[in-house]
DNA sequence: CACATAACTGGACTACAGTCCGAATGAATG
DNA sequence: CATTCATTCGGACTGTAGTCCAGTTATGTG
């Protein structure tokens, strides 16, 4: 596979954020490169089959760097999902209501804002489903590890406690049947529609 | 689970025509010794640790044998949780009321029935967390495939049809609070107690 | 520019789940 | 008891995740 500069394709994601300490030279263009392979062989045969030597190799890259940069497959999962959650993460935070806080004298009620997140965490994790899977399941108890759990348990508890007792039990439970390995079983199982409703059914409820 | 034709009987409607499939006895001696193996070896090591070599080993078996009986960890975590889900799954089909449906006149709500379930599940789930969880996630997507799940849904949506819409999508989604992977972070950040009781929250905004 | 040193690199290596298939063995039959 | 044959046995084999470390390279300092 020839992977030149001419013939280099661009992958439409800006996923070569650069960390804030200064990075070396090499290990910058190495990241890119197996973010590129990882984005390219994960399209094309599917997340599941694609092993971290296939990855290392196509990128023209030792396992060793692989692993140092991305820590497992889910952490390279989560790499490659990072810009989308951030986008995400940002409406919420400071996007217009009701997803986000809206401007000065907006007003919306929780229940509302509990919907609107539920639409648009369906929105990002049902069109990236196999990855956000990955990046949940590749390591054992990884989903309640990695940030963006804390995150969106935040944020829900934070609505939630606006309108009933235990706001922080509550939205771990909601957070539950938001799981990539749930929602799998769910599409597979009822099909997206279905599976959508009975996530706002549920949110509703909680209300 | 796999507890072999011991419990068979021979029907003899007609001829010979029914060829009986018996367990030869080597294989229900390594079944034994398999159990027993897996069971103390769990015990001492704890699941996680624990490889199907070295349970092959400590049986006395070949690896082979191992895996074509139980298909894999997760099999074979299930088979050792087979007596106790039994047990449960007995008591809300026939047991007395809340759990079970009681005696003919009695009348029980379902929302009771809906927290007698949640309590006996926890008690099940919480006290073999780890083999639970074993057999969930062993292989991917796991706990849906198996029987148990339906066995479960199946009751759940029976009680929720009683006052809700759609018991079918809701009865998915309490379910996935109950899971072992979200039990098990539940129970490390917040502890057993706040666990079960954010399972009751939950169940209680469902009716 | 030369050097010191901290960070990066990459492939050999380990451990584990799961597969395969020739050999061994139990049970039914005559 | 001998024969037949379906079933089971068990260890060699494959593929993958993840570790390790000796050698390499970038970068700050005199």
């Amino acid at each position: 596979m020839d992977r030149g500069p001419a013939g280099r394709r661009r992958v439409d994601l800006e996923l070569m954020r650069t960390p804030p300490p200064k990075e070396r030279a090499d290990a910058a263009r190495n990241r890119v490169k197996v973010l590129e392979a990882a984005a390219e062989l994960f399209a094309s045969h599917g997340v599941e089959s694609v092993s971290m030597d296939a990855i290392a190799t196509a990128a023209g890259v030792g396992k060793g760097t692989l692993f140092r940069r991305f820590k497992d497959k889910a952490g390279l999962a989560a790499a490659l999902l990072d810009d989308r959650e951030r986008d995400l993460q940002d409406a919420i935070l400071s996007g217009p209501a009701p997803l986000g806080p809206g401007l000065g004298d907006t007003t919306v009620s929780p229940s509302e804002r509990l919907h609107a997140f539920a639409d648009a965490y369906l929105d990002y994790a049902l069109s990236h489903l196999s990855l956000v899977r990955m990046s949940e399941t590749a390591a054992p108890g990884a989903r309640y590890r990695i940030g963006a759990y804390g995150f969106w348990h935040r944020h829900l508890t934070m609505l939630l406690d606006q309108s009933v007792d235990d706001g922080d039990a509550l939205a771990h439970a909601l957070l539950a049947a938001l799981g990539a390995e749930h929602l799998t079983a769910m599409v597979e199982s009822i099909g997206r529609k279905r599976a959508r409703a009975a996530v706002h059914v549920l949110f509703e409820a909680a209300t």
